[in-house]
RNA sequence: GGGCGAUUAGCUCAGUUGGUUCAGAGCACCUCGUUUACACCGAGGGGGUCGGGGGUUCGAAUCCCUCAUCGCCCACCA
């Protein structure tokens, strides 16, 4: 069999994503096994798969392949999110590029554009998925606009509309003239930005003086009912109960007092706008005052405003500027540093706040399960900081507004009747009897569905449960079994939008947790710390990577800088070393395949040693393994699995066990190589799924198995003593080999090692033969030109040919035992003070007097050293 | 304005309850090496006052205070 010495993903991993699926190895149904679950946060249709994406999908397939090994029924959920405003703003594009607008095709006709939008991107993003070795269960591949998705999402509505928890009532909220709809708090995103402050004079009416008012938005004043004074404020006592004239509009309104207004900003005196801003309509509603939309739903200025009709908002703001400054009106101008909220999904549009019917979800008492269960860690966040976060936002919750003025999306199941009055139903034969049921006949024609729909993620926050077809059975057996689920793995962005709304929702509706653990990622940044963006173009392509690096090597390339939540700066040149680092296992098994057999051979001594002490560096491995997987800490686990491949097992098993050049190997040298090979693909089976397969297939006839099922290498006992004998010798070797590369001796060259004392702890063969040592004598005097090093407290020397530097090898000698001195003297100290002793634990102090005494036997060694030089 | 986090080698980051020579890893860098597994490699090496200052302690990268810089989240000061 002749195998390339360059392993090439692109060869095998095709190959094998098509044996998977074929064998539908990702698919489970309830059976007696343990389930373990994940479902994935769904991505959003509208484009393609990012960075974050690539890593929270890696972890979510790591854990779910290593439940797999472990002997769990795994189960991973994929799916795509409809993401509403999204992608609707994508087919809104797309369509104006045909010169059309969405009501001139009409709803229908709009939400089939937007279907054939989904179908194409949903295959985009499985097929990255796919790529990227995610071990989905697609069978189960949900939508969030599906139908048996729509169906719980109706059923979920209704409920909380029949507890009395949905209400439509006009409130502000936050209007983003662009998309023409309503968004919750969550979606308004805050910037700082440099305004004008504006100080404009309104006439006190009956008199020739003027109240000075500090505003931003000059056009809102179109709007003003009031303007608002501290009533503790002395400047302005005099104008108690007064009204001042509104410029521009002309208009007379009243003086007011109320103590919100901050007497420091700008004058003390707040102008009221209620109709478009959130404190105005509060002061609004307080003191009873009228309230005048000056704006339209696109942003441009309404009749109601007089003036400016139709110019933009940010126009109007100029254009009245102007105008004040006409009629000499404006005092003065100020920069600022103010906040203005943007729409989340229209970066670039100011979001206005607004009076608009919307329905709302209260939220007050939905959320007291959500913090009972984490503050007693019945659902567990990884890591610990966000629980602060979460809390926080669940401690000031505010009612959800969740309808939006959309057309993609979840439509509102009311149903109106020409009076107003409305019902709640999915269907309009539903819809009629319920009206029936109130005393009111009514016909098809007479009544209409609510136009809105509802909110993204008032059908994502349902998903744990709504994937298992809760819509038509709350105890069916893939509920039963399934959920709640095990772990979610997603970025901390999401923590309000989706997170805390899941376990609301779990609790809610399920009455239990939807999840066990919650695993933040960091968000992805490039290697100058951006966050990856589109418009930045700084994201890679993962399907790019992917092709030159494999997807095993772009998964570990990934990870390996991906602690659990904190932000990490991607750079290719992790994918790079994920890429060589599967070259090397490639490598390692290639060694073995090429191995010929001698059966008749014993087996070779040094390569029993090699085995015993691998397998016991194994077994140490896969304890730390399981805890740092118990931990999350996957980043960490993958560089244990790392050292454990590379260092033990390339650099020093195979080493050790490999025959010598042109002989053969034994046969239970072999097997036992094998044998580790075949447990280690395993064990880097979650991190490189096609290349622990391809090697796995490769080690023996699989008859159609494969590793997706295979199980997780099995953990005995180590032998501490074993180690660390072997550690010492490793040390020994190095340090023979960091002789060597001082001396400028060749590894052809064989040298003979002289030790001291006892030679018990000596592997000499296998010294021999790691470190080019053909023979190991015990030191005498009769032994000159020697070299002699320390490794632990032992003394060893080789022989050297030419002649040594005699003051730098004292000055080398020296350094060492300076630094040796003052570690004993640091240990002394130590050892000598009462409290120390006194105080630290047992053991400590224990392992102090070792040092010490290991120290001691150091410092003599060295001093003899220079002595005899 | 409030909160959270970060600051450790040239770079990206670990460092769990304060305690083993605890100052680490990977990459990058330097030297040597083409010995049939791998140059996507091997052997060896240099490199950090753990952001500054103070404190607690027998002992601090680790705990506390403070300052500085950076980042993120939340928040209705026009």
């Amino acid at each position: 069999m002749i195998i390339d010495s360059k392993y090439d993903p692109s060869q095998v991993e095709d190959k094998w994503y098509s044996f998977w699926m074929e064998h539908r190895l990702f698919h489970s149904v309830p059976d007696d096994r343990e389930p373990y679950t994940i479902v994935i946060p769904p991505p959003n249709v509208t484009g393609v798969l990012h960075m974050g994406h690539m890593l929270n999908n890696t972890i979510q397939d790591i854990l779910i392949r290593r439940a797999r090994l472990m002997g769990k029924n795994a189960c991973w959920v994929p799916g795509t999110d409809h993401a509403s405003i999204a992608t609707e703003a994508k087919v809104v594009n797309l369509l104006a590029e045909e010169g059309v607008h969405k009501r001139e095709i009409g709803r229908e006709a709009f939400l089939e554009r937007a279907w054939e939008w989904k179908e194409k991107h949903d295959g985009i993003i499985y097929g990255q998925l796919k790529r990227l070795g995610a071990s989905c269960d697609w069978e189960r591949s949900k939508f969030t606009l599906g139908s048996d998705l729509s169906e719980s999402v109706l059923k979920a509505f209704k409920s909380l509309y029949n507890e009395g928890l949905i209400y439509r009532g006009a409130r502000m909220i936050n209007w983003d003239p662009k998309a023409k709809t309503a968004l919750s708090d969550e979606e308004v995103i805050r910037k700082d930005v440099q305004s004008k402050l504006y100080y404009v004079k309104y006439l006190v009416e009956g008199s020739d003086q003027y109240l000075t008012v500090a505003t931003t938005r000059p056009e809102t004043i179109l709007g003003d009912t009031a303007v608002c004074v501290h009533p503790d404020d002395e400047r302005y006592t005099a104008l108690k109960g007064k009204r001042v004239i509104v410029p521009i509009a002309g208009r007379s309104v009243p003086v007011i007092q109320d103590d919100y207004v901050d007497r420091e900003f700008g004058t003390g005196a707040l102008k009221i706008t209620p109709a478009h801003d959130v404190n105005d309509y509060e002061i609004g509603l307080k003191h009873s005052l009228e309230v005048i939309d000056t704006l339209t739903d696109d942003g441009t200025m309404s009749e109601a405003a007089g003036y400016y009709i139709g110019e933009d908002r940010f126009k109007a703001r100029k254009l009245i500027v102007i105008d004040l400054r006409e009629q000499d009106l404006i005092e003065k101008e100020e920069d600022i540093q103010n906040n203005v909220g943007f729409s989340e999904r229209n970066p670039d549009t100011v979001v206005e706040p607004r009076i608009s019917t919307q329905w709302f979800l209260k939220m007050k008492d939905l959320v007291k399960p959500a913090i009972e269960a984490v503050k007693r860690d019945e659902v567990k966040i990884h890591p610990p900081k966000f629980k602060k976060v979460y809390f926080n936002w669940l401690d000031n919750i505010k009612d959800w507004c969740i309808s939006r003025q959309l057309w993609w999306g979840h439509r509102i199941p009311a149903w109106y009747a020409p009076d107003g009055d409305f019902v709640i139903a999915v269907e309009l034969e539903e819809a009629l009897a319920l009206f029936e049921e109130k005393g009111r006949k009514l016909q098809a024609n007479e009544i209409h569905q609510d136009e809105d729909v509802l909110d993204t993620w008032f059908s994502s926050w349902l998903w744990p449960f709504s994937v298992f077809e809760w819509n038509e059975d709350e105890h069916n057996a893939d509920l039963e079994y399934y959920y709640p689920t095990n772990d979610l793995v997603t970025g901390h962005d999401i923590i309000f939008f989706w997170v805390a709304r899941m376990i609301i929702a779990g609790y809610h509706f399920t009455d239990k947790r939807p999840f066990e653990n919650v695993y933040f990622t960091g968000m992805v940044r490039d290697n100058k710390g951006r966050k990856m963006s589109k418009s930045l173009g700084n994201s890679p392509d993962a399907l790019d990577l992917m092709d030159r690096f494999g997807a095993d090597g772009v998964r570990v390339g990934m990870l390996l800088s991906a602690p659990a939540g904190n932000d990490l700066q991607f750079d290719e040149s992790l994918c790079l070393q994920g890429r060589n680092f599967a070259n090397k296992l490639w490598n390692a098994f290639r060694l073995i395949k090429g191995w010929e057999v001698d059966e008749s051979k014993p087996e070779d001594g040094v390569a029993a040693v090699a085995a015993n002490w691998f397998e016991n560096r194994l077994s140490q491995s896969l304890e730390g393994l399981d805890q740092q997987f118990s931990q999350f800490r996957i980043s960490e686990a993958l560089m244990t699995s790392y050292k454990l491949i590379w260092d033990d097992f390339c650099s020093w098993y195979l080493e050790m066990a490999k025959p010598a050049f042109g002989q053969k190997v034994d046969t239970l040298t072999l097997g036992k190589a094998i044998g580790f090979i075949d447990k280690l693909t395993r064990l880097i089976h979650p991190f490189m799924p096609f290349i622990s397969e391809e090697i796995w297939q490769n080690i023996e006839d699989r008859n159609g198995t494969s590793i997706v099922h295979a199980s997780w290498p099995d953990r005995s006992s180590f032998d501490d003593a074993i180690l660390e004998k072997m550690q010492f010798n490793m040390d020994l070797i190095s340090g023979i080999r960091q002789k060597r590369a001082e001396m400028n001796v060749g590894n052809k060259e064989l040298l003979i090692l002289y030790y001291q004392g006892s030679n018990d702890f000596l592997l000499a063969d296998l010294i021999k033969k790691m470190a080019g040592i053909e023979e190991i004598k015990k030191r005498d005097d009769s032994n000159e030109n020697l070299k002699s090093f320390v490794v632990g407290q032992h003394e060893f020397a080789i022989p050297f040919n030419d002649k040594i530097d005699v003051d730098e090898e004292r000055a080398r000698i020296q350094k060492e035992l300076d630094y040796a001195l003052g570690f004993l003297n640091s240990v002394d100290r130590k050892l000598a003070n009462e409290r120390f002793v006194s105080n630290a634990p047992e053991e400590v102090v224990a392992i102090e007097k070792k040092k010490q005494e290991d120290a001691l036997n150091k410092v003599k060694l060295l001093e003899k050293q220079l002595a005899s030089i």
